[in-house]
RNA sequence: GGCCCCUUCGUCUAGUGGCCCAGGACGUCGGGUUCUCAGCUCGAAGACAGGGGUUCGACUCCCCUAGGGGCUACCA
């Protein structure tokens, strides 16, 4: 049988890290096993959900690299939900609950007591003129519900734990575990990989195959993915949506690897891509341990990643980031933001990284992390002018004629050539840290070199 | 509270009864290369939550305790 999986995300906020790489491993094992992969949106919360949502997250899908094969909107499939809904009610095996909020608020924690399952035809009809019902589904008091899940063997719970749950609201759309069942089973999923959050709605969902007559599809609960403090990733750990990251220069292979390294293996590589992950990916390999997210490993593969690039696809992708960033005058002269990317390469861990280490490439305006002592800079005043005439005297402006240059005017004036260099350095970038210094001239040109130089004298 | 899941270095993980006085990667710390940094390179520290069993032998199997997490809605 032909592998089915799907990505069910609710539009109720962006792309968050725990759910994209609940698509990803399903992406990754369709992938594998040459099955199909569903994105299924599933919008049924008609307050909560929002089409703007939607876009951003297959935005980020996009932009993450994973694609699908078939899509589905819940929303446009409401009245087969209600139809199932009512099918189940005639045959018996679901009930109508007139009950008020108020009235179910004083039932909370306690379980829903099955009131209305008592109520009488005639009873029914008087509330059915003043209210719409909500649909149960009836759970047996007695006996177990066990299921099987690939990662964590047999489970079982008891069925006196789960309550009369609602399948169909009373604005007749339907709730999570209905809408899921009923679309798992019409979109004929094979394996159904998705958070642990979901290992207690499973045997409600059990119920709801039963009542339906047909077998549940094999269950893989991946672990979640926590922040420093070990609780449920969530907004105040900071960045948690995939747009954060996108936007703060991260590469979407780095993303993707980090994802996939997060509650599995592969063979102790590290370094993977798309191609890679889907040859080795397995589920044999997830691991069923919550794993913490940690920024430290996404910049490594960010890095790694930036490394393995190569300089036009770099450039390529540094346009595309600085645009967005509202730089696109750092952009004009490709060939120039190439050469200043050839020299940053390795140096960066992000996009943003550009912005940060480079910005005294395309800027007179450039931020200065370092200032030269007073004492220094009138020690450099008297040494500089002769240093802008030997550089103005370079014909061939490469890295190693000014090294040669600068060298041996170290020399011949006995200067501390660290000292020099560094103050240089400073002079021309405002940094303490930059590229090879010889380096970082030959790509800034004579003329800002030269120049700025001057101002450094005053 | 009830039900359920999880527990190997700080972090991600390898390990499915002897190959493990536990391997890899990130991070950390030291050394080397060097104009600063990145890189490269050499090296170091660092974990089987605790307690009981089972076994000739447990990181690996069972039980208990502790800790962490999740669910407990007419949200998904």
């Amino acid at each position: 049988m032909r592998v089915r999986v799907r990505f069910a995300p609710s539009p109720t906020g962006y792309l968050h890290i725990g759910t994209a790489r609940t698509a990803l491993f399903n992406w990754l094992f369709a992938r594998k096993e040459q099955g199909i992969f569903i994105l299924r949106i599933e919008d049924t919360d008609l307050e909560r959900s929002k089409r703007e949502f939607e876009a951003s997250i297959i935005d980020d899908l996009k932009w993450l690299g994973i694609d699908w094969d078939e899509f589905y909107r819940q929303s446009d499939r409401l009245n087969i939900y209600k139809e199932i809904a009512e099918r189940l009610l005639l045959e018996g095996k679901a009930y109508e609950c007139f009950c008020t909020k108020e009235e179910l608020e004083k039932l909370r924690g306690k379980g829903y007591d099955r009131r209305c399952l008592k109520l009488s035809e005639a009873e029914k009809e008087i509330l059915r003129r003043e209210r719409k019902p909500a649909i149960r589904l009836y759970v047996p008091k007695e006996g177990e519900t066990r299921f099987s899940d690939y990662l964590h063997g047999e489970l079982c719970f008891q069925n006196n734990v789960i309550e009369d749950f609602v399948i169909l609201k009373s604005d007749g759309t339907p709730t999570y575990n209905f809408s899921v069942v009923v679309d798992d089973i019409d979109m004929r999923i094979t394996h159904i990989i998705r958070g642990e959050d979901h290992i207690s709605n499973t045997p409600k969902q059990i119920h709801i195959y039963k009542a339906l007559g047909i077998a549940p599809p094999i269950f893989i609960h991946i672990p979640m993915i926590l922040g420093q403090d070990k609780a449920k990733l969530s907004k105040r750990h900071g960045a948690t949506s995939i747009g954060e990251y996108r936007s703060m220069g991260y590469l979407s292979e780095a993303m993707v690897n980090f994802l996939a390294l997060m509650g599995a293996s592969y063979n102790d590589k590290q370094i993977l891509s798309l191609e890679e992950l889907i040859n080795l990916f397995s589920l044999e390999n997830l691991s069923k341990n919550p794993a913490i997210f940690d920024i430290k490993k996404l910049d490594f593969l960010s890095q790694e990643h930036i490394r393995r690039k190569s300089l036009e696809s770099l450039t390529q992708l540094a346009i595309q980031f600085l645009k967005e960033k509202k730089l696109e005058y750092w952009t004009i002269d490709t060939i120039y933001l190439t050469r200043v990317l050839g020299i940053l390469q390795t140096r960066i861990k992000t996009l943003k990284d550009i912005i940060l280490m480079g910005d005294y490439f395309f800027t007179e305006d450039f931020s200065k992390d370092i200032e030269i002592p007073i004492e220094e800079k009138k020690r450099l005043s008297s040494i500089l002018p002769e240093l802008v005439d030997i550089l103005n005297k370079v014909e061939d402006w490469n890295s190693t004629n000014l090294e040669n240059r600068i060298r041996i005017f170290i020399t011949e004036r006995a200067l501390d050539s660290r000292w020099f260099l560094q103050s240089l350095r400073i002079i021309i970038s405002g940094k303490k840290v930059t590229p090879s210094l010889f380096e970082t001239l030959e790509v800034l040109g004579k003329e800002k070199t030269v120049n700025r130089i001057k101002k450094g004298m005053n």
